[in-house]
DNA sequence: ACGTAGTGTTACAGAAATGTGACATGCCTG
DNA sequence: CAGGCATGTCACATTTCTGTAACACTACGT
C-alpha cells in the first residue's frame, strides 16, 4: 500500500468481473465500490468520489464511451481518471475510447497483476502533488499540500492516523459516523482491526487538538463520533 | 432495533470446524445454522432464510461451488451472500468460488477474528441501507445522518433510547400506541421489561424536548402515547 | 368530595458505553 | 542492532444509560 487507501469504481455489468477485480484490487490495497450501471456509477461518484474509475466498454443503456465522455464534461467529475475496458481484437474502440477522455485502456482477458499495474501507473501520473484544497474550521487549518494541521496558527504534532481520521472529519462534517464506517472510510476496506482500536484514536486525536479544538469531535453515544462546530 | 442479529448458515462437513465457526460467530452475536451437506443446507435455507452463508469448497456430494452456482441461480435465493472456504493454496479456486456466485473467500487455515471481520465486510456491502431523509415538525429537526435532534436550530441533549422513541413517533405521527406496541416497535420484539418503563422514557423524552415542543407528546389515558401537532 | 386506577416524577443500583493510560509489537532510521 | 515512532490491544477508570421501584399527582366514576 503505497499512499493513504484510494478508492476505486468499477463499473460493470457482470458480477463475477467486478467481484473478480474488487478481490485483486483490495489485496492490493484499494477500496472499492461496485456499480453494474452508469445509474448506480454515478450515485457513487458524487457521494463517494472515487479516485479512478473502472470503466466497462459494453454496459446496458448508455454504453461506456458515452459515459466516459459524460464524466469528462462535468467540471465536478472531470478529474477522476478512467480505465476502460475492451474485450480484445478491438482495437479500434482503443481511439474512440482515449478520445473520449479514458487515461488508459486495457484489453480482456488481462490478468489481476496487469490490472493493478497499469492503474498504479494511471494513479501515478494523474495525481499530482497538491491538488487538494485545505480546509478551515474555526482556527483549525488542514493543509493536504503541507501535510500539516495548524490550530490558529500554531502548528500541532499529530500522528499518521490521526491526521487521516481529522481529514476525513473535516471533509465530512457534521454527520455520525459508526467505529465500523471510520475503520472502513480511514484504515480502509480491508483491515481487521478491534472498533476500540477507534476510540484510542479519538482519544489521541483529541489529545492532539488540545483544549481549544478537541471539542469539534463529538461523542454519539450509542452511535459513534462526529466532526461538529455547533455544540452538541 | 436495526441491529437486530443476523442469522449466519454454516455449511461444512467436518462437525469440528462447524463448531469453531458457531462459536466465533455466536460469540460476535450471530446466530448459527449448521449444515453438514447441502440437502441439509438446502432445507434450512428455505425454512429459516439466513443472512449469510459460510460455504466449505469441499463437500460430500454436490460441490461447493456448483451449490453456490445453484443458489445464486434461484432468485428466491440469490440475494443470499456467501463467503466460501478453501484450503490453502488452492489459489485458482478462488477465481471459480467468485465466478459462481462467492461474494467473499476465506483461506484456510483463517483465525476466528479475521472471519468475524470479512463476514461483517460482506453483511455491510450487502445489506443496502434506506436512505435517510430527516423530519420536521414545527420547528423539531430529527436528522438521522448527523444522528441529531435540533429544536429551532437548538441542538437538543437527548439519550439514545429516547431518541429511538422519538424517531419512532416521528414517523408515525397522529396516532396513539400502547405501551406493548412502543416496546415492540422501539425496544424490538423480544425484550422482557415492564411496561411502566415506558412511562419513565416518555417522561424523559419530554424532559429533553423541552417546555417548546413537549406538548408533542402526548398522552392517550387508558391507552398509551401519541405523537401530534394538533391540542388534545 | 372521595376513592381508585392511571400516569408523572424522582432516585438509585446495575449495566453498558466510552475515556484513558500503559504496554507489546513491528517498522524504520540511524 | 539500538532506539524511536506508530499502532493495536488490553485493563481499568469514569461517565452515561436503563430499568425498576417507590411515591406523588391527576383524571374520572360514584
Amino acid at each position: 500500500m503505497t499512499k493513504a487507501g484510494k478508492t476505486i469504481l468499477i463499473v460493470d455489468d457482470e458480477a463475477p468481473i467486478r467481484e473478480m477485480i474488487a478481490v485483486a484490487l483490495e489485496m492490493a490495497g484499494y477500496e472499492c465500490l461496485e456499480a453494474a450501471n452508469t445509474q448506480e456509477a454515478h450515485s457513487l461518484i458524487v457521494d463517494r468520489k472515487p479516485d479512478l474509475m473502472i470503466l466497462d466498454w459494453m454496459l446496458p443503456g448508455t454504453s461506456g464511451v458515452e459515459f466516459a465522455r459524460r464524466i469528462k464534461r462535468d467540471d465536478i467529475t472531470s478529474e477522476i481518471p478512467i480505465v476502460m475496458l475492451t474485450a480484445k481484437g478491438e482495437e479500434d474502440n482503443k481511439v474512440q475510447g482515449l478520445e473520449a477522455g479514458a487515461d488508459d485502456y486495457i484489453t480482456k482477458p488481462f490478468s489481476p497483476r496487469e490490472l493493478v499495474a497499469r492503474l498504479k501507473a494511471v494513479l501515478r501520473r494523474t495525481t499530482p502533488q497538491g491538488v487538494e484544497d485545505p480546509i478551515e474550521v474555526s482556527g483549525l487549518l488542514l493543509d493536504p499540500v503541507c501535510h500539516r494541521v495548524t490550530a490558529n496558527e500554531v502548528p500541532l504534532e499529530i500522528g499518521p492516523t490521526e491526521y487521516r481520521l481529522l481529514q476525513f472529519f473535516m471533509t465530512h462534517q457534521e454527520r455520525a459516523y459508526s467505529r465500523t464506517q471510520l475503520l472502513d472510510q480511514v484504515w480502509g476496506g480491508n483491515v481487521y482491526v478491534e472498533e476500540r482500536t477507534v476510540d484510542v484514536h479519538i482519544r489521541r486525536l483529541r489529545k492532539a487538538l488540545g483544549a481549544s479544538h478537541e471539542h469539534l469531535i463529538q461523542t454519539v453515544r450509542g452511535t459513534g463520533y462526529r466532526f461538529s462546530t455547533k455544540a452538541s
